[in-house]
DNA sequence: TATGGAGCTAACAAAAGTGTAAGTATGAGC
DNA sequence: GCTCATACTTACACTTTTGTTAGCTCCATA
């Protein structure tokens, strides 16, 4: 989550298909490691911080952080500060976030087909 | 791509979040770079190995080679080796594969409204 | 005085993913 | 004998992502 280097071929590679799919785009939106399980959070209404934390047993105080500055710059989510002591933040989705709950949805319906395809076996 | 150390922490929470959302699991088993492009090509029909490298120019033998082989093991296409000389190999989609292509379809359609959100800023 | 919670940040280390360059086996055709 | 094409494989280097540890600020409360 460090800055990326532009000289990289692996990078020029990811915007090349980036450009030309919407698909691979939209799937590279949704890839880091924690990314769809807060958007599931978040889809049922604004979350501080901490109680996000509580959600994510193993996540790391940075990892969230690193997480949630990601979605931000992404357009998936918004961050408000309310100036209180202690502070306390909210993570809310954006409308574009929230309409990918849908899509989230139909993906966990395949990976519960898949799975189930697996586990048989 | 190469062997994951079972020992790692990393990999631990990745399991722990698979295990409990199907959506995780769903996203894990299409996030590498090229998989969501095969599977579009691959939503067309059979291709060999060459055929597929033309669609996709900047991928490397390699690359092409572990991402086939990972999206086998997941069991989302299959491979079919030919005995001719020089050999003939045929990627195609399993029928759980196949059923990926509308999840894909509606990223693709999300994915577009966010780049069209994107590109007015 | 120190303790505690909230929400971070910095420096570093490890793991996973991707790319480069070179090489392999096979038999056909020149 | 030499080269060609296909579909790989191997060894290595680099980039990106994730995790560990330790810290910090603010002010309230004990």
């Amino acid at each position: 989550m460090s800055k990326i280097k532009s000289t990289s071929t692996h990078d020029e590679n990811k915007r090349m298909l980036e450009a030309e799919c919407p698909e691979i785009y939209a799937s590279n939106l949704i890839n880091g490691q924690w990314t769809v399980a807060i958007c599931c959070y978040l889809g049922a209404g604004k979350m501080r911080f901490a109680t996000l934390k509580k959600k994510l047993p193993t996540i790391t105080d940075r990892m969230l952080t690193l997480e949630l500055r990601k979605m931000e710059e992404k357009g998936l989510i918004t961050r408000t500060i309310f100036a209180e002591v202690p502070v306390r933040v909210e993570y809310e989705l954006t409308p574009i976030g929230h309409e990918l709950t849908p899509v989230i949805q139909q993906l966990e319906i395949w990976g519960k087909k898949h799975k189930a395809l697996f586990d048989k076996q």
